[in-house]
Formats: C-alpha cells, structure tokens, sequence
DNA sequence: AATACGAAACCTGTATACAAGTTGTACATC
DNA sequence: GATGTACAACTTGTATACAGGTTTCGTATT
C-alpha cells in the first residue's frame, strides 16, 4: 500500500470518528507530522478527501475538516431516501447467494443502550449493511454513492452519545430489508428500504443537535454554547475557522 | 485559477469531447508537455479525474482513459432513472425564479439533423439542462451526481455521429420536465422526467454500439472489428491497454 | 488613540531530484 | 527451440527546494 492510501485511509478514519473535530484547521505540516509522511502524499489524500467532502480546501489558505450542518444533515437523507431503495429493490434481483450471507451478518448486531463501544460497533455494523446492500445492486455507482453517503452520516451519529430504545426498531427494520432481499421480492425491499430510511429520519428529528453543537458551522450554531477550542491541540492557532 | 485546476478542466474537456480516446494509455510526461505543466498538477488533475471515474490509474503502471463499456452506460441509465426525477420534483419545489430561467433557456435548442457541430452544441446545452434541474433541487450532492453522470454519458453521445430524428422528440420531452417545474408541480416533474430518462434509453437501445466499438473496453468489444491505434500518437507505444 | 502601511512569518502551489516498482528484452541455460 | 533469469529502460511514488500568496504584527503617521 503506497504511503497516500494509507494516510487516506487513517486521516479519513480520524474524520469521520470525530478524533479530528468538524470545523477544525489543519496544515500539511500537521498532517505530515501526524502520520508521518511528507507532504506530497498529505496533499494526495486530502484531494482525495475533498472529493468525498470531508475536507474543505481554501486556496492558499488551508484546510479544514468538514463542519457537520443540519442543511447537510438533510441533503445527505434527502439523498438516502432516493439511492437506498432504488439500490435494495436491485440487490433482491441481482445479489449473489455470497452477498446475501454478507448482508445478513451485518443485520446481525444489537447494541446494549448506553454502552458507548457497543453504539459504535453498532454504527460500523450499520455503515457496512448499507454499503453492501447498495454493492449487491450489482452497479458500482450505486455502491459509491451508498459510502460516501454513510462517510459522511456516520459522523452526525458519532457525536451523539447513544441513540437508546432505538436499537431494537433500528435492527428489526433492517432484518425485514434483508428478509426481503433474501426472498428475491424487489418491490417490498424497495418499500421496507423506503420505510427504514423514513423512520430514521424522524427518530432523528428528536435528536438534540446542541450536542454536537460545536460542530457545527457557525452559522448553524445554536447560540449561547461557545465551542470548545478543540483545535488547540492540532492547529498552530493562528487561523480562524 | 492554478495550474492544477486548469489542467483538471482542459483534461477533463479532452477526455470527454473524445479527443482523447477511451482506453487510451497516458503517461505524466506526455500530460506535462501536453499541457504545459509540471508532475504536480497534472497528477493532482488526474486524481480528481479518477474520482470522476473518467480515468483510472493503475499504481507503478499508468493512466488510462476510461474506457466505455456497455455495463458502464446501463449502470449510468439505471442512476440517472433514480436521481433525475427525484432532483425534478425537488427542483419543482425550491427552484428560485431565476433558476426557473436558467433551466428554460437551456431548454431552447433544437439540433439540425445530420449537422455535427449542430449535435455537438446540443449535447452540451442538454447536459446543463440536466445540471441545472438538479442544482435547482437546492441540494448539492443531487446536482454534483448528476454532474458526474452528465460528463460521463455525454461522452457515449460524442461517439455517434449524430441522432437523427430523435431531436424533436428529445426538444419537446425536456420541454415539459421544464413545464412541470415552472407550474410548481413536483409529481408532475418526477413523471416527466422518468418519462425522458425511459424513452432516452429506449431510444439508446437502438444505437449502433459498433460505431464505438473502438472505445468499448477489450472484454465488451465485438468481435470482427480491431480497435484503431489511436494511442499511437499519444503514448510511448509499450503499454498495452 | 486610531489607522494605514510594510515587513516578516507562515501557509499552500509548483517544480524537480531521487527512490521504488514494473515491464520488456537480451542472453544464458536446459 | 523453449525457458528461466538478470538487466535495462521507463514508469509512477515520494521527498524536498523554491515560488507565490495570505495573514499577522509591529511601527509610523495622523
């Protein structure tokens, strides 16, 4: 593996696990120090980042790890609700026996309500369903849009504490996917896919978002919380956000 | 503007225009001099491009145009079938008055049959149409897919010589996505874009895939017909494709 | 005291030298 | 003649020096 994948690779993990705070500046030179590479392969995944938008890049200015927003909180359902249907409908049709097995084990985990670990295991678990419903759809388009989709989701969930009394719901709506998938039965994978992303939707519009307050943008924050200065500890701080 | 979006920009025009043939092998250095720029920005170039799909590098070996592969364009078809209605309805909603505008004007082209140019000019008017719908949904990740897919289908369209007698029928559907959207009807829009992206496949059903054969990748290409060496004025003529 | 200016420090953008990997060819060997 | 191997040519990957731009901070001026 060549140096740039690898920090890909890691620097992606460290965004999207909230180890490097949304709305955070970083230099290449940070970055370099980090994960000890030079600057050229730096550059090469942050590129790579920008793409899957996770990372913003000013010219000359510097970079910045992607602020989480509720208007981006709702494009990323908006999409969801349109691919992931679309995408379980055609893994009834066209998943291998193979595929199907991978997408039942991945439906296979309950989180205990309140364990931290447990929630994010639950969370990897989910990301992974997702994607390889989306993969089973047999078009790769399908598949890339469904990951970087969750990339990005993922971090939203990351920085609530736990979802309780949500888990059961969440693992029996993915069960009925997955069942209906295995039955070949397109239509009802489509509705149950539907119905899943739907429920999420709601249940996350009780979600306190002055959790995750500091990471949001300034201009989504909620006022009267200060952001905690995250960025001491990896910025030169000198740079605004 | 740096050299490195430049090059993205010029490149990206080649390979999609043609004028850089799928499967074609590039090497760094011929980009340099091709364009004028150092290592840097070209390869930065063409890591953009390889997220766009419009090439992929293969470590320690090359560059390669994207190939066009019969796979490719259905799974192209069967995303477009998904985000273009779902962007029109949205766009039907939220479209400012000025969008409206916009997305009419390049509504307005009808190609004279047989004339290339005339084709040309029309499939790029035809791919902001489609562009702008979409970035009038007011969410950015519909309107950046539908970039991608714009760029990418545009460029199995450049490869026929021209659709003849398909423009009116394709003038008057896009007329009536644009119709729905200014009457603010959403079901509407999502109806009559299904409707275009249907028909338009139906009607790609028809083409002549032979006429591209030479861009079509080894694995899908028929059999009779040996591929051109275009590459032969580009690449250093060791690589195979 | 407030403001305008300028230099210095810092950052990213670009060019290029060097390292590492792959492929093709020539040659030795069986 | 077929085959295996070493080497040479060429490629991309990485490190780093240099150029260009931005921000900061001190200083002078009003």
């Amino acid at each position: 593996m060549t140096e740039a994948v690898r920090v890909h690779l890691e620097l992606r993990s460290d965004i999207i696990s909230g180890e490097l705070p949304p709305g955070a500046s970083v230099s290449e030179a940070e970055l370099c120090a980090r994960y000890g590479a030079s600057r050229t392969p730096v550059r090469e995944a942050c590129r790579r980042l920008q793409e899957e938008s996770l990372i913003h890049i000013v010219p000359f200015r510097g970079y910045f790890i992607a602020p989480l927003t509720v208007a981006e909180f709702r494009n990323l359902h908006e999409v969801q609700l349109v691919i992931d249907p679309a995408a379980a409908a055609l893994a009834a049709e066209r998943a291998t026996p193979e595929q199907v097995r991978s997408i039942a084990r991945w439906s296979n985990y309950e989180y205990h309500t309140g364990q931290k670990s447990s929630y994010h295991t639950f969370l990897e678990w989910n990301q992974n369903l997702h994607v390889e419903i989306a993969a089973a759809s047999g078009n790769e388009m399908f598949a890339e849009i469904a990951a970087n989709l969750q990339a990005r989701l993922i971090r939203y969930f990351y920085m609530v504490i736990s979802m309780d009394s949500f888990g059961v719901d969440l693992a029996q709506e993915h069960r009925e996917i997955v069942k209906a998938i295995r039955a070949r039965n397109p239509e009802l994978a489509r509705q149950k896919s539907s119905d899943h992303v739907l429920k999420t939707i709601a249940r996350t519009m009780s979600l306190d978002f002055a959790t995750l307050n500091s990471g949001l943008a300034p201009e989504y924050r909620l006022p009267g919380l200060q952001p905690s200065k995250r960025r001491s500890k990896l910025s030169l701080g000198r740079r605004g956000v």
